[in-house]
DNA sequence: TCAAAAGTGTTAAAAATACACCCATGG
DNA sequence: CCATGGGTGTATTTTTAACACTTTTGA
């Protein structure tokens, strides 16, 4: 106990809403518990930020050492400071969402954590503190970003089919899209690059890959735009 | 001294943007530092949060002891923590921003602050701290909720012109509006009441006056809508 | 009678939506 | 040859954008 204060201080803590696509699903990355309170209960990755870090940097540390996921897409989304959120003393935590693509990253489970996994975004079990709440506000940001930002860079694979960005598409926004339209749409917006290939391995017509123009994707990110869907 | 720790805490703040909307100009409200450091320049209202109150709640009582201003529109905004944005330890700060009318709302100065005062919105000074910076996203935040959002309500009389309502989204928006496409768009969107009343003592035709309409306003709130301007 | 702001519609361009069939491939 | 997803265009409706003159009032 070396460290002391005129004032009593709330803790600081960072969690993180880590959404992840695969070919079925939108999902969110969580972790079990080791330790009390709540042990053994799902929660979300997340620890305490050190006086000398960035909130970010401590988002990405906590991130790294439960789940071993790094250089993911990271965005801060809401700080989260109700007085009774967590039963042990007041902590206020700083929540952020990231976006990772699940081909190039692997997770693995680590410390304070007994596992690490990834469930779909509308079946999250019941949650450790107010977790829950922080995964829904991270699936509504996520849902007014896609709007007006590229998104699909985090999420998809360096190749991919229009196919599959609809699909995320949908599952983000939680509805259909018509086929066509969204094409139209999507690529009038010129930041996807046709490629010269071809799915492979695939048990009816090979579809077309496309890649991000990294440049004007990024001017799209900053400048933001109207996806109009 | 008498508050221990295991490991070293960040000091926990709240500081409040506060924008209002006079005859000629969206307004921020900034108070003068009574003490060190940064002693003497202006800056955000704010202060620590205290343990037992939320962080909506500290950022109204700093609000309401700074600059007697209570009752007010107050969304969160950002948490801004870099290590090194306070010069004496390291301070994490959610900022949060105010809309208020400033005929309904009077401000004195109080606690900490040797003067409060209104500074048109393109000519803030230099501020302490990175407070310049938190004010600049508070205005870019304005500017986004605007198109989606009606928030006239926070920052007019409760009877008001159209003429006025449209100065206000200008000087959001930073730019002139056609007035015609302003008032068709506006009055279809269907949350304005237009009354029997007339404006008073102007030396020009005298304009209608309006009011919100407090239950569909509320429903443009949360649905949200295209302002599309 | 002048100054100052209020109020009012139309047209043209652009964007959004709805919609259905043929194509290529592998099993 | 069939099942599966890939790929494509047009017509309609809706939304946006541009634009100028007459009215009212008080000074």
């Amino acid at each position: 106990m070396k460290f002391k204060y005129r004032y009593p201080r709330p803790a600081l803590t960072v969690d993180c809403v880590v959404f992840g696509l695969d070919d079925k699903d939108l999902k969110v990355l969580l972790i079990q518990r080791a330790r009390k309170p709540f042990r053994g209960r799902w929660a979300l990755p997340g620890g305490f930020v050190h006086v000398e870090e960035s909130l970010e940097d401590a988002a990405r540390r906590e991130l790294e050492e439960e789940t071993g996921l790094r250089n993911v897409y990271l965005e801060q989304l809401y700080t989260f400071g109700e007085p009774d959120r967590d039963p042990r003393e007041r902590v206020v935590t700083v929540a952020y969402y990231a976006l990772v693509n699940l081909r190039d990253h692997h997770v693995r489970a680590a410390t304070d954590a007994r596992e690490a996994a990834w469930f779909a975004a509308p079946d999250v079990p019941a949650l450790a503190f107010d977790h829950e709440k922080i995964v829904e506000s991270a699936a509504a940001r996520l849902k007014e970003k896609v709007r007006c930002q590229p998104i699909g860079f985090e999420l998809l694979p360096p190749k991919f089919t229009l196919t599959q960005l609809q699909r995320l598409y949908e599952k983000v926004l939680g509805r259909p899209l018509d086929k066509r339209n969204f094409r139209k749409k999507i690529q009038s917006m010129d930041f996807l690059e046709a490629l010269d290939e071809m799915q492979k391995d695939v048990s009816h017509r090979a579809a077309r890959l496309y890649r991000f123009d990294k440049r004007k994707y990024g001017q799209a990110t900053t400048k933001g735009f109207n996806l109009g869907i």
